[in-house]
DNA sequence: TTGAAAGCGCTAACAG
DNA sequence: CTGTTAGCGCTTTCAA
């Protein structure tokens, strides 16, 4: 027998229960894998599931287990504008791969800026079972004092406000410092930097990772430029950088769109990429392998964030123990341009 | 008063009703927009339901209404892989928006090609009241045959099979014509052609589109290479044209991807662009903004294409009359490469 | 225009 | 280990 919408003949639990001949509290437990069952009872029940073709109800469970098994994804407007930007699909990727293992299913949540009322009445409203909350670079944790449980990528802008909450992220200043100690190895020593915003986190994770590392070896930290992430913002800042010094033989982007501008002001300048100066970004993007030369970066493994997130997320709502943050590691991508 | 999980504070339709001092029928003829309700009665209503802060409850909503106002968006595992493909992440994007206007929200479901009868279980089995479907490229429809609404992404390989099935796609062909005859208005007259697979309708259509253009205007249609949309295809494809022919001024890729691998072809031969190649490509993605020099493409309104599919499908579901096909227009874009 | 009453399909005590 | 019995919170006839 086939379900069939049009014709209403949808078996139910009842139904099931009088073909295998037992009450429905019996079904039930079979359909939710409970102990308490005998083995050829069971048997029995299944083998009538599966004769109807019967799929548990979602409303009618969630509504009497009060349970929803619906994970909200929740993407701030501003930043899913941007939601092409492989970081937040990729998340999505990891936290439904996740998920399709489980009983979990993910909803994908676009909070309207305007409105951000409208997404917590929805996350408090009994819909979902819990949130992961991805929010573009900016550390904005302003879901973060809903009492639901809750994962959030990347670090709070503000650590001591997070007390109390659970998050992924990345190494931001490990995997900068590493890159730039890659550079060192290598033999450069003028190495300028393009750090991103510094009211994010990874702006200022990235950006401390290179002091770390130049000051660590005794080298020049006064070459910095600001960009805001963009392409055109990385080029701006490698031409002002390259004002300010001739003897620049490295720079590190704190992210492979701007290292990728930078290339344009490079080129403007006669110089040659690696020969006169090697260039290193950061996220491992399209921009990073489409670019000429392929441009060596910072990888950093968003889909296994969104992973991470969801893992943690599921431990949550299942009452189990779960560390309140999560560090993954990065990995430098030596490619053409250093 | 504020919704509290922990205390079990969540105000339901009955206490509304309390408040109000009317029946509980009457709170949810106000909350349905009823139009069978005083003016004044509903502004009392409204007031308490302000008051307490009240959100119904989707479940019990779901199970008394049959209807789920939940929208899956099914993206087959072997897609999903490449779900950093800003294609499926902006129909995703542009499907999320428009449902963020409706009362629906979107699932997503990642369908595991070992196992499709769980993709088709969860379909079925009442969990979501349509589906978006999103196979990359490939025109397998291979739920098409489930009773429930549905709109695909993409033409159907087989048209004939296709009778009864609504979808929303890209009018490649006449994108891939207006390209080349944008080149032979510019002059160029050995135009080359670097095709898709042609086991998908892309494929098959862009070069349909090539051959057109090139046919009407008697120039030579034997200039063909394939390849499987990498940028090493790309390469190798227009490795093997330069060897067919050295008069080759201008090439047209079935993607961005392999458009940009010409370009190493192209520099490989001495050649230069756009002066002496003239390169287009066809997605508009980043490896088109990130090439050097930035790439001519024909823009696929990718967002613009998840909207339409989700427009239609609340058309379908509420019973509305809709289109069975909407063909979305290209663009092409202008950059440096042609 | 409003209210009363009967479920929607399932889970979860509580008995047995 | 299995069945009985209440609901979960809402919609929806059907009367009034």
């Amino acid at each position: 027998m086939t379900i069939d919408r049009r014709t209403g003949i949808v078996p139910t639990l009842e139904m099931v229960a009088a073909r295998a001949g037992v009450s429905r509290a019996t079904v039930s437990r079979v359909v939710n894998g409970s102990p308490r069952v005998a083995p050829e009872m069971a048997e029995i029940v299944n083998a009538a599931i599966a004769e109807l073709g019967y799929v548990p109800n979602r409303a009618a469970r969630s509504l009497a287990s009060r349970r929803t098994e619906v994970i909200a994804l929740v993407i701030p407007e501003s930043t899913s504008k941007v939601f092409t930007d492989p970081f937040f699909s990729s998340i999505a990727q990891g936290a439904a791969y996740y998920l399709s293992s489980t009983e979990y299913t993910l909803s994908m949540v676009i909070s309207p800026e305007s409105d951000p009322d409208r997404t917590r009445r929805y996350l408090m409203g009994g819909n979902v079972d819990g949130a992961l909350i991805v929010s573009h670079h900016s550390g904005d944790h302003s879901y973060q004092n809903l009492s639901l449980p809750m994962v959030f990528a990347g670090r709070p802008l503000h650590p001591e406000t997070g007390d109390n909450i659970f998050y992924a992220c990345v190494d931001d200043v490990a995997g900068e410092r590493s890159a730039t100690e890659y550079l060192i190895g290598s033999g450069r020593r003028s190495i300028a930097v393009i750090a991103g915003p510094q009211d994010m986190p990874p702006g200022l994770d990235r950006l401390r990772g290179w002091r770390e590392a130049v000051l660590s070896h005794g080298l020049d930290e006064s070459l910095v430029e600001y960009g805001d992430f963009t392409p055109l913002s990385g080029t701006q800042g490698m031409r002002r950088l390259l004002r300010r010094s001739k003897k620049i033989d490295a720079v590190i982007a704190a992210n492979d769109q701007m290292a990728v501008g930078a290339y344009v002001a490079i080129a403007e300048a006669g110089l040659r990429i690696p020969d006169d100066v090697a260039v290193i970004g950061f996220d491992d993007d399209y921009y990073s392998r489409a670019a000429q030369p392929p441009l060596t970066t910072v990888n950093q493994p968003s889909i296994d964030l969104g992973t991470a997130m969801a893992e943690m997320l599921v431990g949550l709502i299942r009452g189990e123990p779960v560390e309140r943050v999560r560090v993954l590691p990065t990995q430098l991508k030596l490619r053409g341009s250093s």
